[in-house]
DNA sequence: CATTCGTGAAGACGAAT
DNA sequence: ATTCGATTTCACGAATG
């Protein structure tokens, strides 16, 4: 028979709900995976669900920060200061509450209204920090903010790097993994989607974590995320090669050739990119009578004189072909 | 002398199990 | 978690210029 059946009671059934609503975004589709664009209005920005590339960062506007939050929450925000970013956790819209139990002349209050004020406090902090979430984020921030000025990357790859990290951070991705190591394999990520890419050395001199963990946060992101992202193509590591080695313009389109003509034999699959790049300015520099030795290129390119050896005559081979 | 080239042993990595 | 195959690195000596 069909008695009623005793439900148990929705009390944590929020705590999985996903915020997206796939079909109120726009009709776009990520150029990445080819697969749909998603909002994340949030903070402005069109981002694909998939890969987490960032389409169109800021696509509202640039002018004052007038837009209506609907989120009641926050609505509470001030309307002038710094300008929102993704880089501090609360967007930088923060203001802070003193601590001291005096008024604004200096005065002492009234212990009636301490107690108030005490509450209010609570209520403050509780919204600052709601919980240990907002306080990774603002540490995490700090540290991309930090890793990705000593590198050098430009803005689109610092922001990504922020959207990656709240997504993982959102995913619960963070329990018994150190902050840092995630913050460092988000900026890792996030300059290989912008297409400005760093070798996981370079990211690594900058980062407090060592390589391995700095990885293993990277693939477990990757994984988790559904981040999809190709091989680094050798060829986007040619024009920062050169210039670190202040090779002329006519070698570097000469590297860029061979590079088109190696990948055309796929020469490049299961090799490291960064070595390949590194090979094809050197050749491209010998065959422009520039002098530079494989020990020069090896430096800028973070990889041994032996591998740039092998690519080389990789290259040669390919080459004397056509 | 500095640089390049080649090699074997050893380590590191990704994929498969 | 271990194993396996390919790649990279290290250390060295020899050749080249």
């Amino acid at each position: 028979m069909t008695e009623r059946t005793i439900e148990t009671t929705p009390t944590a059934d929020a705590a999985t709900t996903q915020e997206h609503d796939p079909e109120q975004s726009m009709p776009e589709t990520c150029p990445e995976c080819d697969g749909r664009g998603i909002t994340d209005d949030e903070h402005g920005e069109v981002a694909c669900e998939d890969c987490g590339l960032v389409l169109d960062a800021d696509a509202i506007d640039h002018g004052p920060e007038w837009r209506a939050f609907t989120d009641r929450q926050k609505d509470d925000r001030s309307r002038v200061g710094a300008p929102i970013t993704n880089l501090m956790h609360d967007n930088g819209l923060s203001a802070t509450m003193g601590w001291q139990n005096k008024d604004a002349h200096g005065n002492t209050l009234a212990s009636k209204k301490q107690r108030r004020l005490a509450r209010l406090r609570k209520w403050d902090r509780r919204y600052r920090t709601k919980d240990a979430t907002e306080r990774n984020l603002k540490q995490a921030l700090g540290e991309i903010e930090r890793m990705a000025s000593a590198l050098g990357l430009p803005t689109p790859a610092r922001e990504t790097a922020g959207v990656l990290y709240r997504r993982a951070l959102e995913e619960g991705l963070l329990p018994g993994r150190s902050i840092e190591g995630m913050a460092t394999a988000s900026l890792y990520a996030a300059a290989r989607q912008q297409g400005t890419p760093r070798t996981l050395t370079d990211v690594t001199k900058v980062s407090r974590v060592e390589k391995l963990r700095i990885q293993r946060a990277y693939r477990y992101m990757s994984k988790e995320l559904r981040l999809q992202i190709e091989p680094t193509d050798p060829m986007q590591y040619i024009g920062q090669f050169a210039s670190t080695l202040a090779v002329s313009a006519e070698a570097e389109h000469l590297a860029r050739d061979l590079m088109e003509t190696a990948k055309e034999e796929a020469l490049h699959s299961g090799k490291n990119p960064a070595g390949l790049a590194a090979a094809a300015l050197y050749a491209a520099a010998y065959l422009s009578n520039e002098e530079i030795t494989q020990a020069e290129v090896g430096e800028a390119a973070q990889v041994s004189e032996v591998t740039i050896r092998n690519r080389y005559q990789d290259l040669l081979e390919v080459q004397a072909e056509y």
